[in-house]
Parts: C-alpha cells; structure tokens; sequence
DNA sequence: TAATATTGCTAACACGTTTTAGTAAAACGA
DNA sequence: TCGTTTTACTAAAACGTGTTAGCAATATTA
C-alpha cells in the first residue's frame, strides 16, 4: 500500500491509454480534449489502484514545492514562551493545507549568521516564507525581497516595503494605558514584553507613550522597564520596579506571560492586585482568565494572524499578486479583575 | 540571487568538467576517484556560483524527501492548550536540522476520514511521520505501520509493536499521588487531563489507582473526574468535586493547564491551597512555578520528547535501524507549595 | 615489450511528472 | 471528391539530480 510505488505509467497501461492522458485528465488541463469515455477509464484505473502524483516529481517540473515556510526569529529557549505560538501555526497550517500548500517550521536564533532563510529558497525547500518576529534591522530579511523571494512578516522591520500581517501595537498599547488613565491612575509604569529591538515592543513602548501623552501625563523614563518574553523576567521586574524612587499604581505589562511573572513577585511580598497597585496585560493567552486576579489585557487574534499571513503569501505564489498593503488585525480590550474590581459588570458581559 | 537558478550544470561549465564529476566532489561519492586539483576546481566553481543542489531533483532521484512529518491529533481548538508543544517542536526541529532534515507540522482532528496520513506517504510528502496524542484505536495508524510507514508514536495505540517515545505515565503518577499520600492525605481526588481514550489520560489514572492500592487506601470511582486539556475543563470540574458527597483533602490533576482553571475556581470560592486543599498537577508547564500559590508538580522532557523522537526516526529512515524498544523518558517530583508549606525547603532547591 | 591493472574522468540512463509539438482519424466545406 | 478543419489522442522533451557503466590514458607487472 505504501511499498509499492504506483505511477501515472501503471494508471496508463491499465486504462489502455497513453501517460500524457492520463496526465490530462487528472489535472482538468485546459485546452485538452478528452471523450468521456476515456476520461472515465482513466479517472477508474487512478481510483482502481489507489494513484497520488509523486510531490517531488510534480515539484520539479512545476518549479514550485507547494511548502511554505514558517520562520520563528527568536532565542529558542524564549520561544516556548510565546504561549499563542501554536495558535498562529494552526491558522497557517490549515490556511495551507486547504490551498494543498504544507507549512514547515524552522526556528532561526537572531544571531544566527549562516543565511539559513536565504539556503532555503536556493535549495528550493519553500517558495515562500512566514516570518515571525523579525527583528528591526535584519538584513538577511531585505535581500531576499529584494531578490523577489515572498516573504511575509509578523512584526515589521525599518525596510518598510515588506508586506506584513500584524496588529496595531502601538493602538493597543494606547487602549490598554487609556483604560488605566480612565480608572484614575497617573504614575503608569511600562514593562516590555521584549527588547526594543523587535518591532512590537517599540510600538507597545510608542503606544503607551503617546495615550500619557493625550492624557498630559508626563512621561518618566525611571518608569519604563524591560522584559524578555519569559515569566522570570517578569518577577525580576517588579524587584527592580519597588525599588525605583517612583512608586507607579499601576503598570502596563506589555506580555501576560512576562505579566504571570510579577503577580508571583507582588504575591509573595504580599502587595494586592489591584487594591495596592492595577496590573494591565496584553496578549490573552489561554491563561489569563484564570489567574489570580484574572487579568485584563489585550486579545490578539492570534489563529488570524497566522490564516492571513498564509492567505496572502500563497495568493502571491498562485497569483503572483504582492500584497499592495499590510493587512492589520484588531485587537480587543479584555477588562477582568486586575485593574479594579469595580469594573466587575464588564467583565461579566466579557467572561 | 534567487532569481537565477544555479544548477550542476553551470558549475560543470565553469569548472571545465562533467556534470557527474561536480555530483561526485559535492557529495563525496564513494569509490570515485578525483584528482585534488579537479575536486579543487569544482568546489571553488561552486562557491563562487553560490551553487545549492535543488531538493525536488534530489529528492525524487533518491526517492526520499527528507521530510518529516509532525502530526498532531487533537481536536484543533484545544491543541493549544498543550503548551508544551512547541517546545516539543524545537526538539523535534532541531534534530531535524541536525540530520539535514525539515520538519512540516500538521494537525489532524482525531474525527478526519480522510485518510490524511495516508496521503503523506502516498504522495511522498514525507519520509516518516511522529504522531502525538494519538487515539488508542487509532486503524490508520496500525494500517500505516503494517505497511512498513516508519512511524514514531508519541503517546501509545492498542497495537503494541509501534515505536514510542514517551514518558512512564503511569510511574510518574504514582509519585505524584505518592508525595500526596507521604503528606498524610486518604481522601485524594483525581481529575484527569483528557479522556480516557488518549493513552496519557488511562495510564495516569492507572498510576493514581495503584499508588492508592500500596498504601492500602480503597479506590473510590466517585473521587475521579474528567477534564478536556483547558483550563475551562479544570474551572467546572471543581465545581462538580466541591457537590461530591465526599470531600477530598488533596486533588491529583493529571494536567497543570487543566489545574489552573481548577486554582482559579477554588480562589473563588476563597478555599485556599494547601491549608484547605492541596493540589498537585502535572506537566509543569512553564507557568506552573509562577501561579499562586507555585504549583507541585511532575516535570516532562518535553524538548529531549521531541528530540529523541526525531533522532529515532531519523535513524530508522538513514540505516534502516527499526527502533526495537520505546523509549521512556525520566519526569521529575518538582515540590513547590501546592501541597503544603512544609517542604518549603525543598521548594527552594528545586527553583 | 606486451599484457594487465589502476586512475580519473564522461556519457547516458533513471526518477515521475507536466507540457509542447505533432499526428492520425474523423468531420466538414465546397 | 479533394482539401481543410476539428477531434482526440500520443510521442517526446524538459525539470535537476544521483548513479551505473564504460572508456581513454597512465601506471604496473612479468
């Protein structure tokens, strides 16, 4: 069943027909005519014994693998954490498997210097790629398209022409701050979810700005702090936050995983969320609603993320149409508990 | 640079040389003969050409394609609740990359009828395939393996003979129940983390029932319960456990993602962990050390899971080695402060 | 020196598909 | 009836590799 190998040849030879009709009916082919009669035969014997094209054959002489390729740009050892990951990668492999693309997963650390984006389509593994979490500078990732190769980004870098599928983080970095402005806090401290260096922690960091900037708060650098996508970071963090001159009311977190870390930190040293300080999270991992406090954050549609990304990028293989403008998701305000306990009502209505 | 495709042929050219003497220097091809100055002259052609041998050629003159397949079955909208996935991913990934091979990830709903797995082989989408969380009746599988489909299970099916790499389920509960029993708890309940018809949930209840059984505490079909891998499943089932006619002092939760939801309904209830009821989960997620309180709980390898499985297949599918064992995996006691303060020391070795 | 063995390479086939060019047979037009 | 078009197919080329068989030129043996 899997053993023997069956060709367009054996689907031949038993319709009594020649290879290339065989071909032909198979693949609908335009232009060709075919009697009924033979296409019956043919489409028989290919049901008969079972017939599935060898993928390798067909890819070679097509000139395209039907894989796309899906690129994590990430410390490996930081990657688990990002809890939707394997949400974004549903959505692009079901994007593809019902366009009869695969998707391969190939985690690249940022340092990595071997090219290995650029080996993938010299060896034609992909004719195209996913990219996720770029970082801003990256160079290997501008040749390529400026080599033609398709590549679509999550997360953008400072070459700006690369099509992208992301949400607005600078927007919901604004809606998250706003939110706690509007409960009455004015000493808000910002921790990232990652370095600067990637693209959504500049924007959360610009978001967060700009919504103390409309509210005429001062921004306070001895306010902003950094983390590393990991929930020990998170922890680190409020150390390091109770003991800064400013004692901020609330912080906005910009990652619930990093998030999960301090309200550990806040837990042991007894301090209450939100009586003593509002916490304010963003991604709306699994989890979030149920910690203690359930966390108000920010929800990323992450399946859509990945389904968009898969749609564009294979519309610009089959069409060659090149994505005119980045395709930008929305985000969502979840209110829970952890910014204020009156705001219980909303938060039923949200679950 | 992508553009242009660079194949043997124009290396041969500019070496000055045949197409299959370029093959042989590439490839190292045994038995074959080259002078030093023509293997010097071909690999300076082909750097200088930036030559990468395409994979489709290769794969179909090889007849391999030196893919491997990752198959989750799972009902999609829950494989994300597993989040030990993607680091089973990098484990899987990176042996890949270490053998020269590419990893593409598929899930496939335990419900498809459509032979998806089949397909793979028939079509030569890939060389071998790993399969996690399968069912334990699982035909296409048992089929696929009889028809000598190299498979690695992760997980294990009713049919014994096919290769697993997994962890000793059944063992690693027993310690977890074990630990309970050594606090001073009798009455401990079970809550599972999927149905039974997933081997990991069967084995887990098996280890509970036993560990009970050396201790001479009667098993009591009314203290099991059942949960879905999320956190909603863990929400509804203390619910459910807190109206049992018989109120356990300790809960096993064969899942940790399942015992969040389970902290988060008992937090509610304001019965607090461990003074009220201890609660010791599994998986260790890496959320787990962060809840409130640090969640006790049995460690999996889920990167060597990944790993060891690939390594496995790889080798079956380079030296035609069929593994002849499982491989079982070690887990690990981690002892936070679910269970009780009182090995607080512990705790601290332990993190 | 003649027969044989070794060295270092090339020509040609095979893998399984898609697709272009071509060709008999049938149908049609005048 | 003869030339032309249409129908329904086939033969063969092409994709880029790996590999087997073979073949000159050189080195070795007797």
């Amino acid at each position: 069943m899997i053993n023997k190998r069956i060709t367009a040849k054996d689907v031949a030879n038993a319709a009594g027909v020649s290879r290339s009709t065989v071909s032909f009916v198979l693949n609908n082919t335009e232009g060709m005519r075919i009697s009924d009669e033979t296409r019956k035969k043919v489409l028989e014997a290919a049901e008969e014994l079972n017939y599935h094209p060898d993928a390798s054959a067909r890819s070679m002489v097509k000139g395209k693998t039907y894989i796309i390729g899906f690129v994590i740009r990430q410390e490996p050892d930081k990657a688990y954490a990002d809890l939707l990951l394997s949400e974004v990668m549903r959505g692009i492999s079901e994007a593809a498997a019902d366009h009869n693309y695969h998707m391969i997963f190939k985690p690249v650390p940022p340092e990595d210097e071997s090219n290995s984006l650029t080996t993938l389509f010299l060896e034609h593994q992909v004719d195209g790629l996913i990219v996720s979490g770029p970082l801003a500078n990256d160079q290997e990732i501008v040749d390529l398209f400026n080599a033609n190769a398709p590549i679509i980004l999550q997360g953008r870098i400072d070459y700006p022409d690369i099509p992208s599928v992301d949400i607005n983080n600078r927007k919901a970095a604004e809606k998250a701050v706003n939110h706690l402005i509007n409960l009455g806090h004015k000493e808000i401290a910002f921790l990232s979810n990652a370095s600067l260096s990637y693209s959504s922690s500049k924007d959360r960091l610009t978001g967060y700005r700009r919504a103390l900037e409309q509210a005429g708060i001062a921004y306070n650098e001895n306010l902003v702090f950094f983390g590393d996508r990991t929930p020990d970071s998170g922890y680190q963090a409020i150390k390091t936050i109770l003991q800064s001159p400013i004692k901020p009311s609330a912080i906005f977190i910009a990652s619930d995983t990093v998030a999960l870390g301090c309200l550990n930190a806040l837990y042991e040293k007894n301090i209450r969320v939100p009586e003593d300080i509002a916490i304010m999270g963003f991604d709306d991992i699994p989890l979030s609603k149920h910690l203690a406090p359930p966390l108000s954050t920010i929800r990323i549609p992450a399946y859509e993320l990945g389904w968009n990304a898969a749609n564009l990028l294979i519309k610009w293989l089959d069409k060659k149409e090149i994505p005119g403008q980045d395709c930008i998701l929305e985000t969502e305000l979840i209110v829970r508990e952890s910014c204020g306990l009156h705001q219980k009502k909303k938060k039923e209505q949200n679950n």
